[in-house]
DNA sequence: ATGGTGGCGTAGCCA
């Protein structure tokens, strides 16, 4: 079983381009980031013509996350409990559509697109870490009620754990930007500590998922690897490899992430 | 190549 997750920013903007990587990459399950629409703006055939069943959670042009399976679609549940509210300035404060989660093929699937934080001292930092607690504390429940479930824990978290992770730390650190500070890695790796695995790195060292679309960043390989899979100890044990599609984020029309893919034994 | 982002929705926000 092949498991991906993905950044397309704008599913109506990137359809063909998402269907013709359905097609060539042959994953059985794929979490969608920013879809960027409702319902009803939702291209549904685009995964029924393909043969993928498919759950979406959007509410407007913002965020926006999907799961598309073809081994299964069950028990789906949009937001996690207790997940925290936002409204700019505290104005029409809502559950984001930033979460979205699927049983397929026996894994619990969550499709995940953590706040961007927006910058150190934004009332979105705090959104983003307080986001990413109340979410650390509800998968520590999970493993507690059974430590044999398998869970995958994919998306844009919109965190570079490591140095290596951006193109130059130092020009990180100095501008003060986000992503790369101590209680972003912290949140990060508090997960980590309940026992999750970035099961992606071992098999992709070196590589980014994201590169901005400004500056130049991909052709002077300027990027970042915020794009993670984290999976439960069970499902860990089932990991026999990983990659990342560098090759999605070129040409005319790609989004900025790449879809990171993720391979199961049966 | 004298450039230097893209998407939504149609101004300005978001990333």
């Amino acid at each position: 079983m092949k498991i991906a997750t993905w950044n397309v920013n704008s599913l109506r903007a990137r359809a063909d381009r998402v269907e013709d990587w359905l097609r060539r990459s042959d994953v059985d399950v794929l979490a969608i980031q920013e879809t960027k629409c409702k319902d009803e703006n939702f291209p549904w055939e685009l995964f029924e013509n393909n043969d993928y069943e498919v759950a979406h959670f959007g509410v407007n042009q913002w965020n926006g996350v999907a799961i598309a399976s073809r081994v299964g679609l069950d028990d789906v549940q949009r937001t996690f409990p207790g997940q925290p509210e936002f409204g700019k300035g505290g104005k029409n404060p809502i559950q984001e559509p930033r979460a979205i989660a699927a049983t397929c093929g026996g894994v619990r699937i969550w499709s995940l697109y953590v706040p961007n934080g927006r910058a150190l001292d934004d009332e979105h930092m705090g959104y983003k870490l307080n986001w990413l607690d109340i979410l650390k504390q509800d998968a520590h429940g999970w493993l507690q009620e059974n430590p044999d479930t398998q869970i995958a824990l994919m998306g844009d978290w919109n965190i570079a754990p490591k140095d290596e992770d951006v193109w130059d730390i130092d020009f990180f650190v100095e501008n003060q930007m986000t992503h790369v500070s101590a209680p972003e890695r912290a949140a990060f790796s508090a997960f980590e500590e309940l026992g999750f695995s970035d099961v992606v790195r071992p098999h992709t060292e070196g590589q980014y998922t994201y590169w901005d679309y400004t500056q130049l960043r991909f052709p002077k390989n300027e990027g970042m690897r915020i794009d993670f899979a984290l999976t439960s100890p069970a499902l860990t044990a089932r990991v026999t490899g990983a990659s990342i599609d560098r090759e999605e984020r070129k040409g005319k029309g790609a989004s900025d992430h790449t879809p990171v893919i993720v391979e199961l034994a049966d």
